[in-house]
DNA sequence: CGGCTTTGACCCGCGC
DNA sequence: GCGCGGGTCAAAGCCG
């Protein structure tokens, strides 16, 4: 029940939606009906949608050596900020940077730091709309938020009841 | 000195 | 096989 540490339940947590403006779905998906959460305006029934859509994005599966299909952590999310760098809790390591093609912004790579953790990010800034930046969680934390800032002992006490109320599914 | 970025090289999968 | 695009390595350098 490792997932208990991280999950998408953590990003769409409604204090992780009050410090950053947090939109979904991702604007290059079809969805018509994007929610756009303004930072203090986010509510649990805006948790909870973008929940469900996190969920859809779960599904993604990849090929493993050998031909079988595996499970896939891998949560995509954009938020409007001026800052790449979005305050999660977790440390993180920048291991890369590449440009990539038909953007003029750079990907940035990221691991977690912890010891054995192997959970990654990466972090690109649409290149349409300069405001926007999308984060790509792959991996799920085998531990505990690091950083513990006041504020973050709150998102972190918020997220661990949120994971109690609706009954965490491992995996 | 330790932890982190920077940055070019390397590697790997895929399409031609 | 080759080149391209994208992900990762690791040496060097920066900074507290």
């Amino acid at each position: 029940m490792h997932d208990l540490c991280y999950s998408p339940r953590f990003i769409t947590s409604k204090s992780m939606m009050e410090r950053h403006e947090v939109i979904f779905p991702i604007s290059s998906s079809k969805d018509a009906s994007p929610i756009d959460v303004k930072p203090g305006n986010a509510s649990n029934i805006h948790a909870k949608k973008a929940e469900l859509f996190l969920k859809t994005i779960r599904k993604e599966t990849s090929k493993q050596k050998g031909g079988k299909e595996i499970m896939k952590h891998r949560y995509v999310f954009q938020t409007r900020s001026q800052i790449d760098i979005l305050d999660d809790g977790f440390r993180w390591r920048k291991y890369g940077e590449k440009s990539v093609k038909n953007n003029k912004f750079p990907r940035s790579y990221y691991k977690c730091t912890y010891r054995g953790c192997n959970v990654k990010k990466q972090i690109q800034r649409h290149s349409k709309e300069e405001q926007i930046v999308e984060t790509t969680y792959e991996g799920v934390h085998i531990h505990p938020v690091e950083k513990s800032t006041e504020s973050f002992d709150q998102i972190l006490r918020n997220f661990i009841t949120s994971n109690q109320l609706y009954n965490v599914t491992a995996m």
